[in-house]
DNA sequence: ACCTGAACACCGTTCAAGT
DNA sequence: ACCTGAACACCGTTCAAGT
């Protein structure tokens, strides 16, 4: 028979890295600290310097480990439909995370980031966009992806209706006025009413639409 | 005559903004600590809590100041000239502070940003898009805005030699194998190379042509 | 090899005391 | 009205000591 000396798990980088994102997908990334990262392993936070340099180390590998959520593209699929799918499925990982939109684009990329980029750049050369378009491409959609996801996020926190942040969003809303911002109203308006739910696809496809023609056209 | 009892500015809400920009702009936001900007000022750190509620009301106000610095747009130029001029004006704030593009989607807009807001939305209620494209258009130019900003701004990050940064950066760059990763180190080289200059425009001018195109299609 | 107590140099913020 | 000393409850990180 075994003898439990702990409940808790061993220690390691995976288990670091798990408990980071577990604590951040729930209270976010500002209210993460060592010191409650530990805590919430069971450890002393001296304990993580034996497997981890610094905190800016635990969050770079926590925005890899999203990345590498995103399923590979599919080499047998249509080289645009796989830029398509990469980014839509891009999206749904930094929408399980929410924090991970703001980090993603500061830290540099690890491992799995980088296969990831390996991917959709990979898709684009097998397009028969040119490479000077392509290089494009890869940012132009990378920033949809990114900007509108941020953007979602920022509009969620808007809507928040307790607590403190609910407090400032009701104190931003009271604030503005029918006589200076009547477009901001109505632009806020139309968010609250839910009537833009995808035009996150619709502005994708927008933008993979317009690479082909920029591509012709130069 | 005078007695200069010391040679520091008054302290007002003002002075404890433009403090933040300076500081920003030559340390980052990370760097940044009620007690340093506190000190760069000549007062002690609590004088600050007699101007401001917290340290998140200063990063607030320091986005909205950046964002006061962008020229409101031309009422009587063509309106999807000024939305596209609005666009180049606020890419340039923002890469005059480099801080300013993330906190950008994270902050509350105070009234300089919802100012910007009205302006971009009233230019693109003066085009002839649909209210519903333009309502894309107003995300679709600001992500492809502040995404691009923040994506070149990573890229200038891998490109420092120097400090803990030049090293990290070496590091990711000689952790790229050509056998793995050919399409990221063809990508990152292009980067190096300068060849992408002026993507920036021709990205929005895509953005805007294609949704144009996007209204007649709906 | 890995865990940890104690310590260091910082943080943001509050409050009561000064002028 | 505005400035500030002292204090509180936190931080990230190092190092020497334990097993």
């Amino acid at each position: 028979m075994t003898t439990p000396t702990s409940d808790r798990a061993p220690l390691d980088r995976n288990a670091i890295v798990a408990g980071g994102i577990a604590f951040a997908d729930e209270r976010g990334t500002d209210a993460l600290s060592m010191r409650k990262l530990a805590a919430g392993l069971g450890y002393e936070v001296m304990s993580l310097y034996n497997h981890v340099a610094s905190k800016a180390e635990v969050l770079t590998l926590m925005v890899d480990a999203v990345a590498g959520e995103i399923p590979d593209t599919d080499s047998a699929a249509e080289p645009l439909v796989a830029v398509r799918t990469l980014a839509v499925d891009t999206r749904a990982a930094l929408v399980r995370h929410p924090w991970a939109a703001s980090l993603w684009l500061r830290q540099l990329p690890g491992p799995a980031r980088v296969r990831h980029m390996e991917n959709h750049l990979a898709a684009l050369a097998a397009t028969d966009l040119s490479p000077r378009v392509a290089h494009l491409a890869f940012h132009a959609v990378n920033n949809h992806v990114i900007g509108y996801t941020l953007q979602e996020q920022a509009m969620a926190y808007v809507t928040l209706s307790d607590g403190d942040a609910g407090a400032l969003a009701r104190s931003f809303m009271e604030g503005l006025s029918e006589e200076d911002s009547p477009h901001t109203i109505t632009h806020v308006r139309q968010h609250l009413d839910g009537d833009t739910a995808s035009s996150f696809e619709l502005v994708l496809d927008l933008i993979l639409d317009g690479l082909t023609r920029l591509d012709r056209a130069l």
